[in-house]
DNA sequence: AGCACGCCGACT
DNA sequence: GTCGGCGTGCTC
């Protein structure tokens, strides 16, 4: 008999009769139709057993492949996906096949597979001698990659050290072994100049996964890399799943990006399933980033991965000066709360006058925060978040940040009709607004994601940064993120502070990275960088250790709180959040599990976790619905989800009550 | 996830 | 008396 993952929220995989009526028999890891109630799905064959049945069973309705869709390799990986990340085995399935070979498709020609030539190549930048630090850790990977068992490297390099030549280097090293690669990136969309670095060194043998493809060229690569024609993958988390033959090296660059977390279920982390599927095919995993994360540098510390460090940059270089702004100084000095120091004027005219450009980052997008009415106090809130309403000056609307909800923007106020509404907070687009107010003569563009939404205004505004066509390039957190900026000296942080106030144990670990990245963007070339942080917090280590370009001492210092608060890396976190309309039934059925889950312990079954909360989530009315939610802590995931998965299944959920799971959640909203 | 079964309100 | 509302439970 055959074992069928479904792709349904449904337990185990269900047992077939292999069938006999059809004229091809079925295979691991391929497709098959099976009769399932009263209709016909799609599943996929785990298992093969030639026990005989207790009770009588259907027989499959037919084959779908001649040949796997999943090696045993992936078979094994997803499988484990669906027992960390709790979803059912077809579920993890179905995530890992391109879109095209998912259920609830009709079966299509799969077409031509050869490569379209590529178009106007790149120029590839000559190849560099390596320095000496960039040869050793080149070497390691190579050598680790020559082997045939796992091992994992942590290669920390701070900016502008040659990560990417390394990359490059250790990928030809295993392509001469006549193996494969699969390299990760955060989104494909902010990597331009990887994606142009590879594809001048790769382009007969690579294959760039990005989210522009339609199906049936995500279909004709997956093909392309099944049958060996290309070697090299490049792509976001999906990209892990590649059918690669003969792998040889995994790269997850940034791995500290939080975009490897998915949102969705399987609520995978593609960082740590890359080390899965690097430990069962019995591969090297190299991660990269200037600012590892805790978990990963512990990792590290403990020797449980081996640490590569770039410490100098390339091109000979001096770190940027960072000054800090307290701004409750100068708050005292001005008699009103600055959006620009005297000291982040300076730096912008410095740069303005030398013709160099300037980055001025704010982690908030829109115009003010909020707006609240000065006749009667109130704050305009959204009506199915409680969170304050963003005004939006170029699309005169006031929207909700979290679920879209958006109102126009009147001049009343909505609750007592004043005329006297007043902003709160300032976003991007204030900050564009006032720096032209200061600086008349200067090219100003804004990108963060009200910009980026509209179609190819992305790639534009950092072209023309990066041509000279724009001068001060305000925006969020998108402007610090993988780009390299040669012109630029003068960086502005508006206000460090936004994130740090987030009720979330990663908010310092959050502000450390995003301060350190937009830091590196200064002083690139030959010129010396300036960067300016204002913030109400100046002794915050975040900002601190950021300033002096001290990774280790925040290391040093954020992972002390984590080993008192017995906080990961020191132990797994299962967030379960349930929400409803009603709140009530939301907090009883929490309550209710919480109580469940306390009883289900004795003293010769202890329970393998602590269980905090119930408590509302920080944004606990999300689109209409009320949100709770139970953090489980605990050493071992597996162990944990058993647990939870055997008393989830004696409690009774009220159906309007919608449970989720989040395991080793990266933000707790 | 679907899809049936089931048990209560407003219609010919 | 029936049509159908959607709450509940099962699918090898």
């Amino acid at each position: 008999m055959l074992q069928v993952a479904i792709p349904l929220p449904v337990e185990d995989p269900f047992s077939y009769e292999a069938g006999d009526g059809s004229p091809e028999p079925a295979v691991m890891g391929g497709r098959v139709r099976v009769p399932f109630k009263n209709r016909e799905i799609q599943g996929y064959v785990v298992g093969w057993d030639s026990a005989v049945p207790a009770k009588p069973l259907k027989p499959i309705a037919g084959v779908i492949d001649q040949s796997p869709v999943l090696s045993p390799y992936l078979l094994a990986l997803t499988r484990w996906i669906s027992e960390y990340y709790g979803c059912s085995w077809g579920e993890a399935i179905e995530n890992a096949l391109p879109k095209a070979l998912k259920a609830g498709r009709s079966r299509e020609d799969w077409g031509e597979t050869e490569r379209m030539s590529d178009p106007g190549l790149e120029e590839v930048p000559e190849d560099f001698s390596l320095t000496e630090e960039q040869q050793y850790a080149l070497s390691q990977i190579t050598a680790a990659c020559r082997g045939e068992a796992f091992a994992s490297f942590l290669l920390h390099g701070v900016t502008g050290s040659g990560k990417s030549e390394v990359y490059i280097r250790a990928i030809k090293a295993v392509l001469e072994m006549g193996k494969g690669v699969i390299c990760l990136v955060p989104e494909i969309a902010l990597t331009a100049q990887i994606r142009h670095f590879f594809k001048g060194h790769f382009s007969g043998n690579l294959e760039i996964i990005h989210s522009r493809l339609t199906d049936r060229e995500r279909l004709q690569a997956w093909l392309r890399i099944r049958e060996g024609k290309s070697r090299v993958v490049l792509g976001p988390r999906s990209a892990l799943f590649s059918p690669v033959e003969r792998l040889g090296l995994i790269i997850v660059d940034e791995e500290h990006e939080t975009s490897y977390k998915q949102a969705e279920s399987p609520r995978y982390h593609a960082r740590d399933a890359a080390r899965k599927r690097a430990e069962l095919e019995n591969v090297c995993l190299v991660l990269g980033s200037a600012t590892p994360s805790l978990e990963s540098m512990f990792e590290a510390q403990q020797g449980r991965m081996i640490k590569l460090e770039l410490t100098k940059r390339v091109v000979e270089r001096q770190l940027p000066e960072v000054r800090i702004i307290d701004l409750k100084r100068e708050i005292e000095i001005h008699r009103r709360m600055p959006l620009f120091s005297y000291p982040l004027q300076r730096a912008v005219e410095g740069a303005l006058s030398r013709k160099e450009g300037v980055l001025l980052l704010l982690n908030r997008r829109g115009f003010a925060s909020s707006v609240q009415c000065n006749g009667c106090g109130v704050i305009v809130q959204c009506r199915y978040c409680q969170v304050s309403l963003t005004y939006h000056q170029s699309r005169q609307v006031l929207l909700c940040h979290y679920c879209n909800f958006q109102i126009a923007m009147a001049d009343q106020c909505p609750s007592c009709g004043a005329k006297a509404l007043k902003y709160v907070g300032s976003g991007t687009e204030k900050i564009e607004s006032e720096i032209a107010r200061f600086f008349p003569g200067a090219r100003i563009a804004r990108l963060d994601t009200d910009v980026a939404r509209r179609k190819g205004m992305h790639e534009s505004v950092i072209r023309d940064f990066r041509d000279g066509k724009i001068d001060i390039l305000v925006g969020t957190q998108m402007i610090a993120k993988g780009f390299d900026f040669p012109r630029v000296t003068a960086v502005g942080v508006i206000s460090a502070d936004i994130g740090l106030a987030l009720p979330d144990f990663r908010s310092s670990e959050r502000t450390f990275q995003l301060l350190t990245q937009v830091a590196g963007r200064a002083g690139r070339g030959d010129l010396k960088g300036h960067v300016v942080i204002q913030t109400f917090s100046p002794d915050h280590h975040s900002i601190v250790f950021a300033k002096d370009h001290d990774y280790a001492a925040f290391y040093a210092r954020e992972i002390e709180q984590r080993r008192e608060l017995k906080l990961p890396p020191f132990a797994h976190l299962v967030n379960l959040i349930f929400h409803a309309v009603l709140e009530q039934e939301v907090y009883r059925f929490a309550a209710e599990v919480k109580k469940a889950l306390a009883e289900s312990a004795d003293l010769a079954h202890p329970l393998p976790f602590e269980i905090l909360g119930p408590a509302p989530l920080p944004f606990y009315k999300l689109r209409g619905h009320y949100r709770w939610h139970l953090m489980v802590k605990g050493e071992d995931v597996l162990v944990m989800n058993r647990w939870l998965k055997k008393v989830l299944s004696q409690v009774r959920k009220p159906s309007r009550v919608k449970m989720m799971i989040d395991v080793d959640p990266v933000s707790v909203l």
